[in-house]
DNA sequence: TTGGGTGTTATTTTT
DNA sequence: TAACACCCAA
């Protein structure tokens, strides 16, 4: 039975086929209808399923129109998921009426409708990180700062934190106080200020905007609030301060905001990108009538692989208490291995993972390394290498990294968004054509002295005396280019679109583009070997234009619009290429029955996955938990819950694996063990070494056991020194030094192997 | 304009 | 160690 979407009770299904196979914490969530709900869910407790399911009650139990829906993830990954599995229950013109989406891509589609409310044109690109590095250092040039006191990463990392906390950069210069932060304040503004004149925008501003929109623009929030009635947010522990207020303001402004949140404190990993836990610990503060639902019930682990993850996260103390239980079988006990070195322990995953492939029919695809850094993952490729055991290496956003797909889509965005000066500054000599840097740096300058856009000064070189007649030429030959483009892709105002047979298909636009701005003989041409992977590459852009474009006009048909022109096409696919990016293309599905790979990646990545065998590798002091994160108790509580979303990928098979001696920054040196080694349940686990030499008596003797004892903001008491409470605690060789602060005689180091230190519980 | 020499630095990276 | 950015020379 199909029911067409609006329609109301006369229609409706009736519940228990929708509830039928639901446990009843997953049921109350579900069918919970008015008034805010905080889902907490522990890992693999089916919460996609609890979300998509409920909105599938909200539109065929309860007859809440699909529109009035809004569902919004994180990742592109997530959004598609949860798309897809609405599309299931749903008729298929309900599941498109629903919005599901990324909070950025939200926040993007609303500035594009109100792009003039907050200084914008609707044409507006948006920076990735690189765009952004550029944009930063020519704020540094411009004010004469070196990037060597100002590394530009930094820079943006520091103005990225103060965006997410809905600090803008007035509000940044008038509090900062110290010399780093008052430099940066000027670096704020500047940059700000680039970005203004380029019609750009980075990530952390799409929400930024959106929020000042909101909260400006009252009729705006009147009519967002009246179409988006339903607010269900995943993963609401990664929420930043901006998100938070940003699903406050939709949700507000009925007497029970509509508000759903669904998300684990425990997988909160996020912080130092500006994540909150506090959001979603507060949640009843923030919403007093809030019912919350926990699942925990896990449908994923064994019964000891589950105990080794609830018994380490027990520790914590910024959580929401959740004992995690499964009906599932007990399964083996989690290893713990100690090798000798990383090669050894390369070496005795991948005999590990063979021996479960081969002995227990693991497919490869269903199997996992995680390490903490990237950089570990050297000796294990190596090893894999040897071994001939197939694996993939997840990582980010590799393929729109690549110089030549940046220099295209740099191109594109420069058409698109002719105010765009970061890429215009790109592509302006790429390939080359005659326009030397000098060229370039005297255009800015005229430009910077008349208070025109760069792009102003193009249209009319003549008057920038500083160049020569070949300079101007060049720059004229360019610029009219670039007009042609535009106007054959229906890209200038005020100017009829373009008749069809010019340019018919956006496909065939970025090939002409390609082809005309020499990119494509400039990668084929390069270094005399036809550069075929860079040529390669770009034909994978191809695809991926003409991929984008049929989906349009799929869209397009489905709804009843006329198609898309190429201007509009072109935006839409920029779009698309800023804001996605293309992690999910690992392959590897572990359901799917076919041999596949091992994967590779680290502890972050591998949130929201399964896999039957997982291996955690490098379990070392300063690795995990990592050296940067010891000295302060809510880092180190972040590390013990990325250990935690580690464990909890593993269904059936879990090891864990240590090496005496690592070779780091080309230096070899003996580790000491992680302080998470001491938390996890001693009968639950199995501990072995690889065998790879013999294993040292003395290894435990090593200090770890006395660090995980004494953890910063520990209370303690000192035969001599009286009281204090332990500031940090560094290990270095097999001696472990603990500052503390003591009540009477101020802030002492001691080594804690012979200062008779003990704790004192208030 | 490119290449080589030098110096600096060293998590995690949903968008 | 090794990767990357930067600067200078040809």
């Amino acid at each position: 039975m199909t029911i067409e979407a609006g329609q109301t009770h006369a229609g409706i299904q009736r519940d228990d086929d929708m509830l039928a196979d639901l446990t009843e914490p997953q049921r109350e969530a579900v069918t919970h209808v008015e008034g805010p709900l905080l889902v907490l869910a522990g890992p693999g407790s089916g919460k996609t399923r609890v979300i998509t399911r409920r909105i599938a009650y909200l539109v065929k139990g309860v007859g809440i129109a699909p529109w009035n829906i809004l569902a919004i993830t994180f990742t592109n990954k997530a959004a598609g998921e949860m798309r897809e599995r609405v599309g299931r229950s749903l008729s298929e013109r309900q599941a498109r009426a629903t919005t599901v989406m990324t909070f950025h891509s939200f926040c993007a589609r609303i500035l594009r409708d109100y792009a003039d409310l907050v200084g914008l044109k609707p044409t507006f690109t948006i920076y990735d990180t690189a765009d952004q590095q550029r944009a930063m250092k020519r704020a540094l040039e411009d004010l004469d700062f070196s990037s060597n006191n100002f590394p530009p990463a930094r820079v943006l990392a520091t103005i990225s934190n103060a965006k997410n906390e809905l600090i803008d950069a007035e509000a940044f210069a008038a509090a900062a106080s110290g010399f780093f932060d008052k430099k940066v304040a000027q670096l704020f503004s500047k940059y700000q200020s680039i970005l203004r004149a380029s019609n750009a925008v980075d990530f952390d501003d799409l929400l930024l905007l959106c929020v000042r929109l909101l909260r400006e623009q009252t009729d705006v929030t009147e009519a967002l609030r009246d179409r988006y009635q339903y607010l269900l947010i995943d993963e609401y522990q990664d929420t930043n301060h901006a998100q938070f207020v940003l699903a406050h303001a939709l949700a507000s402004g009925r007497a029970r905001p509509n508000i759903c949140a669904t998300g684990d404190p425990d997988q909160s990993i996020y912080a130092w990108r500006g994540a909150d836990i506090r959001n979603i610990l507060d949640f009843e503060t923030h919403y007093p009538d809030a019912a919350i639902v926990k699942l925990e019930q896990n449908y994923r682990s064994t019964q000891r692989i589950l105990d080794t993850a609830d018994a380490l996260i027990q520790r914590n103390r910024q959580r929401k208490h959740k004992r995690l239980w499964t009906e599932n079988e007990q399964g083996d006990k989690p290893l713990v291995v100690t090798c000798a070195d990383e090669r050894d322990e390369a070496r005795w995953v991948v005999e590990h993972l063979t021996l479960l492939h081969d002995r227990q029919a693991i497919p490869w695809s269903g199997m996992a390394v995680f390490y903490r850094v990237n950089s570990l993952s050297r000796s294990l490729e190596e090893a894999f290498r040897a071994a001939a055991v197939p694996y993939q290496i997840a990582r980010g956003t590799a393929f729109y990294d690549r110089k030549e797909v940046k220099d295209l889509i740099a191109y594109l965005r420069v058409l698109a968004n002719p105010s765009d000066e970061v890429n215009l500054l790109r592509i302006i000599n790429t390939p080359a054509r005659g326009i030397s840097d000098n060229t370039v740096k005297a255009m800015q300058a005229y430009a910077t002295a008349h208070q025109l856009p760069l792009a102003d000064v193009l249209d009319d070189v003549r008057p920038v005396t500083a160049l020569n007649a070949r300079a101007v030429s060049a720059v004229q030959k360019f610029n009219a280019q670039l007009l042609g483009w535009r106007r054959d892709a229906g890209l200038i105002e005020n100017q009829p679109s373009p008749t069809h047979d010019t340019t018919p298909s956006l496909r065939m636009f970025v090939e002409r583009v390609l082809r005309e701005s020499g990119l494509e003989d400039y990668y084929r041409n390069d270094k005399g070997d036809p550069d075929s992977e860079r040529l390669a590459n770009l034909g994978e852009l191809i695809t991926s234009v003409q991929q984008y474009e049929s989906d349009a006009d799929a869209q397009a048909q489905l709804d009843e619009q006329p198609q898309p022109g190429v201007n509009n096409k072109l935006l839409g696919y920029l779009e698309q290429v800023s804001l996605v990016s293309d992690v999910d293309s690992l392959e590897g599905d572990p359901a799917r029955a076919t041999d596949g790979m091992v994967t590779l990646m680290t502890l972050h990545a591998a949130k929201g996955l399964e896999y039957p065998a997982v291996v955690i590798v490098g379990f070392e002091d300063g690795l995990i938990p990592h050296q940067r994160s010891r000295d302060n108790e809510k880092e180190l509580e972040e590390e013990r819950r990325l250990l935690f979303v580690g464990i909890t990928r593993a269904m059936r098979r879990l090891s864990i694996t240590r090496a005496r001696r690592r070779t780091i920054f080309g230096q070899t040196q003996p580790t000491i063990r992680s302080a998470f080694l001491n938390e996890l349940p001693s009968e639950g686990i199995e501990t072995e070494d690889s065998g790879g030499e013999e294993s040292d008596p003395f290894d435990r003797l090593d200090a770890t056991g006395l660090a995980s004892e004494f953890p910063p903001g520990t209370n303690v008491r000192h035969p001599q020194f009286g009281l204090g409470r332990v500031v940090n605690i560094a290990t270095s060789g097999l001696q472990t030094r603990a500052k503390v602060h003591f009540n009477t005689v101020g802030s002492k180091t001691l080594i804690l192997e012979y200062a008779r230190l003990q704790r004192v519980e208030f």
